[in-house]
DNA sequence: GGTTTTAACTAACAAACGTTAGTTTTGTAT
DNA sequence: ATACAAAACTAACGTTTGTTAGTTAAAACC
Protein backbone atom coordinates (compact mmCIF):
# COMPACT_ATOMS: atom_id res chain seq x y z
CA UNK A 1 0.00 0.00 0.00
CA UNK A 2 1.61 2.83 -1.21
CA UNK A 3 2.38 5.61 1.22
CA UNK A 4 -0.97 8.41 0.48
CA UNK A 5 0.46 11.99 -0.68
CA UNK A 6 -2.36 14.34 -1.63
CA UNK A 7 -2.14 16.11 -5.00
CA UNK A 8 -0.27 19.56 -4.48
CA UNK A 9 -2.62 22.42 -5.18
CA UNK A 10 -2.23 24.69 -8.19
CA UNK A 11 -1.10 27.28 -5.91
CA UNK A 12 1.42 25.02 -4.10
CA UNK A 13 2.91 24.38 -7.38
CA UNK A 14 3.55 27.73 -8.45
CA UNK A 15 4.98 28.72 -4.99
CA UNK A 16 7.18 25.83 -5.48
CA UNK A 17 7.94 27.05 -9.11
CA UNK A 18 8.46 30.52 -7.22
CA UNK A 19 10.91 29.59 -4.83
CA UNK A 20 13.38 27.71 -7.87
CA UNK A 21 13.31 30.74 -9.56
CA UNK A 22 13.66 33.02 -6.48
CA UNK A 23 16.42 30.71 -5.68
CA UNK A 24 18.61 31.19 -9.07
CA UNK A 25 18.40 34.79 -9.48
CA UNK A 26 16.69 36.53 -6.56
CA UNK A 27 13.19 37.62 -5.76
CA UNK A 28 13.66 41.13 -7.47
CA UNK A 29 15.05 39.58 -11.00
CA UNK A 30 12.30 37.38 -11.17
CA UNK A 31 9.29 38.43 -13.40
CA UNK A 32 6.13 37.11 -13.27
CA UNK A 33 6.09 36.08 -16.77
CA UNK A 34 9.44 34.14 -16.15
CA UNK A 35 7.37 32.30 -13.67
CA UNK A 36 4.32 31.67 -15.69
CA UNK A 37 6.75 30.27 -19.11
CA UNK A 38 8.29 27.63 -16.23
CA UNK A 39 4.87 26.52 -15.81
CA UNK A 40 3.92 26.42 -19.31
CA UNK A 41 0.90 29.26 -19.05
CA UNK A 42 0.38 33.10 -19.18
CA UNK A 43 1.57 35.29 -17.15
CA UNK A 44 -1.61 36.57 -15.91
CA UNK A 45 -3.43 33.12 -15.45
CA UNK A 46 -1.18 33.15 -11.97
CA UNK A 47 -3.43 35.54 -10.67
CA UNK A 48 -6.60 33.09 -10.75
CA UNK A 49 -4.34 31.55 -7.77
CA UNK A 50 -2.36 33.82 -6.13
CA UNK A 51 -3.40 37.47 -5.69
CA UNK A 52 0.09 39.15 -5.75
CA UNK A 53 4.34 38.06 -6.19
CA UNK A 54 4.23 39.72 -2.60
CA UNK A 55 1.92 36.96 -1.23
CA UNK A 56 4.30 34.00 -3.09
CA UNK A 57 7.55 35.66 -0.77
CA UNK A 58 5.42 35.92 2.02
CA UNK A 59 4.32 32.66 1.75
CA UNK A 60 7.67 31.39 1.60
CA UNK A 61 9.72 32.94 4.22
CA UNK A 62 6.72 33.05 7.12
CA UNK A 63 6.08 29.53 6.60
CA UNK A 64 10.19 28.50 7.17
CA UNK A 65 11.05 31.40 9.56
CA UNK A 66 8.11 29.68 11.73
CA UNK A 67 9.03 26.59 11.37
CA UNK A 68 12.63 27.44 12.91
CA UNK A 69 11.01 29.47 15.60
CA UNK A 70 8.41 26.70 16.61
CA UNK A 71 11.74 24.05 16.81
CA UNK A 72 13.98 26.88 18.78
CA UNK A 73 11.33 27.12 21.49
CA UNK A 74 10.73 23.25 21.65
CA UNK A 75 14.81 23.46 22.14
CA UNK A 76 15.57 25.56 24.49
CA UNK A 77 12.30 24.64 26.79
CA UNK A 78 13.86 20.69 27.18
CA UNK A 79 15.60 19.77 30.14
CA UNK A 80 18.48 18.69 27.92
CA UNK A 81 22.21 20.06 28.63
CA UNK A 82 23.74 22.47 26.84
CA UNK A 83 25.40 20.89 24.21
CA UNK A 84 22.70 18.69 23.92
CA UNK A 85 20.72 21.92 22.55
CA UNK A 86 23.36 23.17 20.26
CA UNK A 87 23.67 19.81 18.69
CA UNK A 88 19.37 19.97 18.43
CA UNK A 89 19.75 22.97 16.63
CA UNK A 90 21.83 21.78 14.20
CA UNK A 91 19.77 19.06 13.87
CA UNK A 92 16.90 21.31 13.19
CA UNK A 93 18.56 23.62 10.57
CA UNK A 94 19.31 20.51 8.53
CA UNK A 95 15.85 18.82 8.82
CA UNK A 96 14.40 22.22 7.97
CA UNK A 97 17.13 23.03 5.09
CA UNK A 98 15.91 19.35 3.25
CA UNK A 99 12.19 20.28 3.51
CA UNK A 100 12.53 23.67 2.52
CA UNK A 101 15.61 23.71 0.49
CA UNK A 102 14.48 26.70 -2.45
CA UNK A 103 12.51 28.68 0.36
CA UNK A 104 15.60 29.49 2.34
CA UNK A 105 17.44 31.24 -0.92
CA UNK A 106 14.69 33.72 -0.07
CA UNK A 107 14.72 33.54 3.57
CA UNK A 108 18.06 33.73 3.21
CA UNK A 109 18.48 37.32 0.62
CA UNK A 110 14.86 38.49 0.28
CA UNK A 111 13.33 38.81 3.27
CA UNK A 112 13.93 42.76 2.92
CA UNK A 113 11.75 42.85 0.23
CA UNK A 114 8.79 41.65 2.77
CA UNK A 115 5.95 44.34 2.43
CA UNK A 116 3.73 45.63 5.48
CA UNK A 117 3.40 43.51 8.76
CA UNK A 118 5.46 40.74 7.39
CA UNK A 119 8.59 42.68 7.55
CA UNK A 120 7.89 43.23 11.24
CA UNK A 121 6.84 40.15 12.49
CA UNK A 122 9.55 38.48 10.17
CA UNK A 123 12.49 40.36 12.02
CA UNK A 124 11.23 39.50 15.41
CA UNK A 125 11.45 35.77 14.86
CA UNK A 126 14.70 36.26 13.29
CA UNK A 127 16.14 38.58 16.32
CA UNK A 128 14.62 35.93 18.80
CA UNK A 129 15.91 33.14 17.63
CA UNK A 130 19.40 34.45 17.69
CA UNK A 131 18.72 35.31 21.18
CA UNK A 132 17.72 32.01 22.36
CA UNK A 133 21.03 30.78 21.19
CA UNK A 134 22.85 33.73 22.14
CA UNK A 135 21.34 32.39 25.33
CA UNK A 136 22.28 28.84 25.02
CA UNK A 137 26.16 30.00 24.23
CA UNK A 138 26.38 32.01 27.14
CA UNK A 139 25.13 29.72 29.04
CA UNK A 140 27.92 26.63 28.03
CA UNK A 141 30.59 29.65 28.47
CA UNK A 142 29.66 30.22 31.79
CA UNK A 143 29.32 26.51 32.41
CA UNK A 144 32.24 25.73 31.11
CA UNK A 145 31.21 23.37 28.70
CA UNK A 146 31.63 26.32 25.68
CA UNK A 147 35.09 27.60 24.44
CA UNK A 148 35.87 31.11 26.54
CA UNK A 149 35.94 32.96 23.54
CA UNK A 150 33.38 35.85 22.03
CA UNK A 151 30.08 34.53 22.10
CA UNK A 152 29.20 36.63 19.20
CA UNK A 153 31.99 35.08 17.03
CA UNK A 154 30.63 31.44 18.14
CA UNK A 155 27.26 32.22 17.43
CA UNK A 156 28.33 34.29 14.20
CA UNK A 157 30.42 31.20 13.32
CA UNK A 158 27.78 28.04 13.47
CA UNK A 159 24.93 30.43 12.60
CA UNK A 160 26.20 31.44 9.59
CA UNK A 161 27.32 27.89 8.74
CA UNK A 162 23.47 26.68 9.12
CA UNK A 163 22.56 29.58 7.10
CA UNK A 164 24.01 28.65 3.92
CA UNK A 165 23.39 24.72 4.19
CA UNK A 166 21.12 25.31 1.64
CA UNK A 167 23.39 26.52 -0.75
CA UNK A 168 25.94 24.08 -0.58
CA UNK A 169 23.32 20.87 0.39
CA UNK A 170 22.21 20.13 -2.69
CA UNK A 171 25.22 19.29 -4.31
CA UNK A 172 25.83 16.60 -3.08
CA UNK A 173 22.94 14.72 -2.94
CA UNK A 174 25.57 11.27 -2.73
CA UNK A 175 26.17 11.87 0.77
CA UNK A 176 24.08 10.01 2.81
CA UNK A 177 21.49 12.40 5.65
CA UNK A 178 22.93 10.30 8.65
CA UNK A 179 26.55 11.31 7.38
CA UNK A 180 25.73 15.15 6.88
CA UNK A 181 24.26 15.39 10.33
CA UNK A 182 26.97 13.43 12.01
CA UNK A 183 29.80 15.16 10.15
CA UNK A 184 28.29 18.11 10.78
CA UNK A 185 27.36 18.19 14.23
CA UNK A 186 30.89 16.90 14.82
CA UNK A 187 32.17 19.95 13.03
CA UNK A 188 30.03 22.80 14.45
CA UNK A 189 30.46 21.10 18.21
CA UNK A 190 34.19 21.17 17.73
CA UNK A 191 34.41 24.76 16.95
CA UNK A 192 32.92 26.08 19.98
CA UNK A 193 32.97 23.03 22.84
CA UNK A 194 35.68 24.22 25.60
CA UNK B 1 52.47 65.09 7.50
CA UNK B 2 48.84 63.87 7.05
CA UNK B 3 49.12 60.72 5.09
CA UNK B 4 48.12 61.11 1.57
CA UNK B 5 44.84 60.32 0.50
CA UNK B 6 44.13 60.59 -2.97
CA UNK B 7 40.81 62.52 -3.96
CA UNK B 8 38.38 60.07 -4.93
CA UNK B 9 36.63 60.24 -8.57
CA UNK B 10 33.09 60.84 -9.11
CA UNK B 11 33.17 57.48 -10.68
CA UNK B 12 34.31 55.79 -7.73
CA UNK B 13 32.05 57.58 -5.27
CA UNK B 14 29.08 56.37 -7.59
CA UNK B 15 30.85 52.51 -7.26
CA UNK B 16 30.81 52.89 -3.89
CA UNK B 17 27.34 54.58 -3.00
CA UNK B 18 26.11 51.64 -5.76
CA UNK B 19 27.78 49.09 -3.33
CA UNK B 20 25.86 50.09 -0.47
CA UNK B 21 22.62 50.03 -2.03
CA UNK B 22 23.57 46.49 -3.57
CA UNK B 23 24.17 45.49 -0.24
CA UNK B 24 20.89 46.54 1.20
CA UNK B 25 18.71 45.63 -1.43
CA UNK B 26 20.31 43.48 -4.50
CA UNK B 27 21.56 44.17 -7.77
CA UNK B 28 17.64 43.68 -9.75
CA UNK B 29 16.20 46.05 -6.68
CA UNK B 30 17.99 49.15 -7.48
CA UNK B 31 17.31 51.15 -9.67
CA UNK B 32 19.82 54.05 -11.40
CA UNK B 33 17.22 56.67 -9.95
CA UNK B 34 17.47 55.23 -6.69
CA UNK B 35 21.31 55.56 -6.78
CA UNK B 36 21.50 58.93 -8.35
CA UNK B 37 18.81 60.28 -5.73
CA UNK B 38 21.48 58.67 -2.90
CA UNK B 39 23.93 60.93 -4.34
CA UNK B 40 22.07 63.86 -5.15
CA UNK B 41 21.86 63.75 -8.82
CA UNK B 42 19.41 63.17 -11.78
CA UNK B 43 19.70 59.41 -13.01
CA UNK B 44 21.13 60.44 -16.73
CA UNK B 45 23.75 62.21 -14.59
CA UNK B 46 25.16 59.22 -13.67
CA UNK B 47 25.90 57.85 -17.38
CA UNK B 48 28.96 61.07 -17.98
CA UNK B 49 30.66 58.55 -15.46
CA UNK B 50 29.59 55.01 -16.14
CA UNK B 51 28.57 53.22 -19.01
CA UNK B 52 25.62 50.92 -17.55
CA UNK B 53 24.44 49.92 -14.53
CA UNK B 54 26.50 46.44 -15.57
CA UNK B 55 29.78 47.65 -15.33
CA UNK B 56 29.23 48.52 -12.23
CA UNK B 57 28.38 45.24 -10.91
CA UNK B 58 30.99 44.05 -12.76
CA UNK B 59 33.45 46.49 -11.42
CA UNK B 60 32.54 45.65 -7.94
CA UNK B 61 32.65 41.69 -8.02
CA UNK B 62 35.52 41.37 -10.59
CA UNK B 63 38.12 43.77 -8.38
CA UNK B 64 37.18 41.59 -5.71
CA UNK B 65 37.45 38.36 -6.68
CA UNK B 66 40.91 38.82 -7.80
CA UNK B 67 41.73 39.65 -4.94
CA UNK B 68 41.08 36.47 -3.31
CA UNK B 69 42.57 34.61 -6.41
CA UNK B 70 46.12 36.37 -6.10
CA UNK B 71 45.60 35.75 -2.02
CA UNK B 72 45.33 32.62 -2.23
CA UNK B 73 47.62 31.57 -5.06
CA UNK B 74 50.35 33.51 -2.55
CA UNK B 75 49.16 30.66 0.20
CA UNK B 76 49.33 27.64 -2.39
CA UNK B 77 52.38 28.25 -3.12
CA UNK B 78 53.95 29.14 0.23
CA UNK B 79 56.14 27.06 1.98
CA UNK B 80 53.84 27.11 5.50
CA UNK B 81 52.45 23.87 6.79
CA UNK B 82 48.75 23.03 5.84
CA UNK B 83 47.30 24.30 9.30
CA UNK B 84 49.07 27.81 8.99
CA UNK B 85 48.07 28.03 5.14
CA UNK B 86 44.68 27.43 6.72
CA UNK B 87 45.09 30.65 9.62
CA UNK B 88 46.38 32.43 5.98
CA UNK B 89 43.43 31.69 4.31
CA UNK B 90 41.21 33.01 6.86
CA UNK B 91 42.83 36.13 7.54
CA UNK B 92 42.69 36.52 3.99
CA UNK B 93 39.18 36.70 4.32
CA UNK B 94 39.41 38.84 7.02
CA UNK B 95 41.34 41.77 5.21
CA UNK B 96 39.57 41.46 1.80
CA UNK B 97 36.47 41.98 3.82
CA UNK B 98 37.23 44.36 5.70
CA UNK B 99 38.68 46.58 2.88
CA UNK B 100 35.33 45.58 0.50
CA UNK B 101 32.48 45.48 2.90
CA UNK B 102 29.96 46.48 0.66
CA UNK B 103 31.60 44.66 -2.42
CA UNK B 104 30.82 41.41 -0.82
CA UNK B 105 27.14 41.63 -0.60
CA UNK B 106 27.22 41.31 -4.42
CA UNK B 107 29.84 39.08 -4.76
CA UNK B 108 27.52 36.83 -2.71
CA UNK B 109 24.46 37.42 -4.15
CA UNK B 110 24.55 38.99 -7.28
CA UNK B 111 27.31 37.20 -9.18
CA UNK B 112 24.77 35.50 -11.37
CA UNK B 113 23.50 38.96 -12.97
CA UNK B 114 27.20 39.56 -14.61
CA UNK B 115 26.88 39.09 -18.13
CA UNK B 116 29.21 38.48 -20.69
CA UNK B 117 32.60 37.25 -20.26
CA UNK B 118 32.47 38.60 -16.84
CA UNK B 119 30.03 35.91 -15.85
CA UNK B 120 32.55 32.68 -16.97
CA UNK B 121 35.61 34.80 -16.04
CA UNK B 122 34.10 35.00 -12.52
CA UNK B 123 32.97 30.79 -11.90
CA UNK B 124 36.38 30.18 -12.95
CA UNK B 125 37.92 32.35 -10.33
CA UNK B 126 35.83 31.08 -7.75
CA UNK B 127 35.86 27.16 -8.38
CA UNK B 128 40.01 27.46 -8.52
CA UNK B 129 39.49 29.24 -5.13
CA UNK B 130 37.64 26.64 -3.81
CA UNK B 131 39.49 23.53 -5.41
CA UNK B 132 42.64 25.29 -4.06
CA UNK B 133 41.13 25.43 -0.26
CA UNK B 134 40.00 21.87 -0.91
CA UNK B 135 43.39 20.68 -1.93
CA UNK B 136 45.06 22.13 1.48
CA UNK B 137 42.24 20.28 3.70
CA UNK B 138 42.69 17.25 2.10
CA UNK B 139 46.10 17.26 2.31
CA UNK B 140 45.84 17.72 5.90
CA UNK B 141 43.76 14.84 6.35
CA UNK B 142 46.08 13.02 4.64
CA UNK B 143 48.95 14.18 7.26
CA UNK B 144 46.42 13.63 9.97
CA UNK B 145 46.72 17.33 11.00
CA UNK B 146 43.34 17.84 9.89
CA UNK B 147 39.95 15.51 11.41
CA UNK B 148 39.37 12.84 9.24
CA UNK B 149 35.44 13.92 8.18
CA UNK B 150 34.14 14.73 4.72
CA UNK B 151 36.41 16.85 3.34
CA UNK B 152 33.57 18.73 1.84
CA UNK B 153 31.66 19.14 5.14
CA UNK B 154 34.79 20.88 6.71
CA UNK B 155 35.31 22.86 3.32
CA UNK B 156 31.91 24.27 3.33
CA UNK B 157 31.85 24.79 7.46
CA UNK B 158 34.75 26.86 6.95
CA UNK B 159 34.01 28.77 3.52
CA UNK B 160 30.68 29.68 4.88
CA UNK B 161 31.60 31.41 7.92
CA UNK B 162 34.25 33.59 5.88
CA UNK B 163 31.71 33.76 2.81
CA UNK B 164 28.90 35.50 5.37
CA UNK B 165 31.58 37.59 7.39
CA UNK B 166 30.51 40.72 5.61
CA UNK B 167 27.02 40.82 7.41
CA UNK B 168 27.49 40.28 10.84
CA UNK B 169 31.62 42.11 10.66
CA UNK B 170 29.66 45.39 10.41
CA UNK B 171 27.54 44.89 13.66
CA UNK B 172 30.68 44.40 15.61
CA UNK B 173 32.93 47.56 15.42
CA UNK B 174 33.10 47.59 18.91
CA UNK B 175 35.03 44.45 19.23
CA UNK B 176 38.95 45.36 18.16
CA UNK B 177 40.35 43.45 14.94
CA UNK B 178 43.20 41.65 16.51
CA UNK B 179 40.45 40.21 18.47
CA UNK B 180 38.63 39.16 15.61
CA UNK B 181 40.87 37.62 13.98
CA UNK B 182 42.32 35.55 17.14
CA UNK B 183 38.99 34.45 17.69
CA UNK B 184 37.85 33.37 14.24
CA UNK B 185 41.13 31.66 13.42
CA UNK B 186 40.71 29.57 17.11
CA UNK B 187 37.11 28.79 16.32
CA UNK B 188 37.46 27.62 12.69
CA UNK B 189 40.78 25.58 13.39
CA UNK B 190 39.22 24.40 16.22
CA UNK B 191 36.23 23.07 13.81
CA UNK B 192 38.61 20.97 11.44
CA UNK B 193 41.60 20.50 13.20
CA UNK B 194 42.62 16.36 14.05
C1' DG C 1 -27.50 17.05 -19.55
C1' DG C 2 -27.29 21.16 -17.72
C1' DT C 3 -24.70 23.79 -14.28
C1' DT C 4 -21.04 25.19 -11.75
C1' DT C 5 -15.94 25.33 -10.97
C1' DT C 6 -11.51 25.51 -12.27
C1' DA C 7 -8.00 27.26 -14.84
C1' DA C 8 -6.56 28.74 -18.83
C1' DC C 9 -6.69 32.60 -22.41
C1' DT C 10 -6.26 37.59 -25.00
C1' DA C 11 -5.80 42.35 -24.51
C1' DA C 12 -4.53 46.05 -22.28
C1' DC C 13 -3.23 49.34 -18.48
C1' DA C 14 -0.28 52.71 -15.99
C1' DA C 15 3.99 52.87 -13.84
C1' DA C 16 8.76 52.13 -13.67
C1' DC C 17 12.87 50.59 -16.01
C1' DG C 18 17.77 51.53 -18.19
C1' DT C 19 19.46 54.53 -21.28
C1' DT C 20 20.26 58.34 -24.98
C1' DA C 21 20.49 63.04 -26.81
C1' DG C 22 21.20 67.56 -26.40
C1' DT C 23 21.81 71.54 -23.31
C1' DT C 24 23.22 74.29 -19.34
C1' DT C 25 25.79 75.14 -15.26
C1' DT C 26 30.02 75.04 -12.57
C1' DG C 27 34.72 75.15 -11.52
C1' DT C 28 39.69 75.75 -13.19
C1' DA C 29 43.44 77.39 -15.77
C1' DT C 30 45.12 80.57 -18.84
C1' DA D 1 37.79 87.81 -18.99
C1' DT D 2 37.88 83.74 -21.85
C1' DA D 3 38.20 79.09 -22.94
C1' DC D 4 37.78 74.50 -21.72
C1' DA D 5 36.52 70.54 -19.31
C1' DA D 6 33.72 68.29 -15.91
C1' DA D 7 29.39 67.26 -14.34
C1' DA D 8 25.10 68.48 -13.81
C1' DC D 9 20.45 69.21 -16.08
C1' DT D 10 15.63 68.39 -18.94
C1' DA D 11 13.15 65.61 -21.93
C1' DA D 12 12.22 61.70 -23.90
C1' DC D 13 12.76 56.88 -25.94
C1' DG D 14 11.31 52.05 -26.24
C1' DT D 15 10.79 48.05 -23.06
C1' DT D 16 9.45 45.62 -19.35
C1' DT D 17 7.02 45.48 -15.09
C1' DG D 18 2.97 43.75 -12.02
C1' DT D 19 -1.60 43.56 -12.52
C1' DT D 20 -6.77 43.92 -14.06
C1' DA D 21 -10.79 42.89 -16.93
C1' DG D 22 -13.38 40.10 -19.51
C1' DT D 23 -13.72 35.68 -22.03
C1' DT D 24 -13.36 30.71 -23.16
C1' DA D 25 -12.45 25.73 -22.78
C1' DA D 26 -12.55 21.71 -20.17
C1' DA D 27 -13.51 19.00 -16.14
C1' DA D 28 -16.61 17.83 -12.00
C1' DC D 29 -21.01 17.56 -9.88
C1' DC D 30 -25.97 16.84 -9.30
Amino acid sequence: MPKKVKAPTRKEEIIKSAAQLFLERGYSAVTMRDLAKKLGIKAASLYNHISSKHEILETLIISVAEAFTVGMNQIVSSELDTLAKVEQVIHLHIDVTVENQDALGSLNNDWMHLEGKALPYFEEMRNQYEENFRQIISTGIAEGTIANRDPEILLFSVLSTLRTLYLWYPKKDSIDMQTLKDDMTATMLASIRA
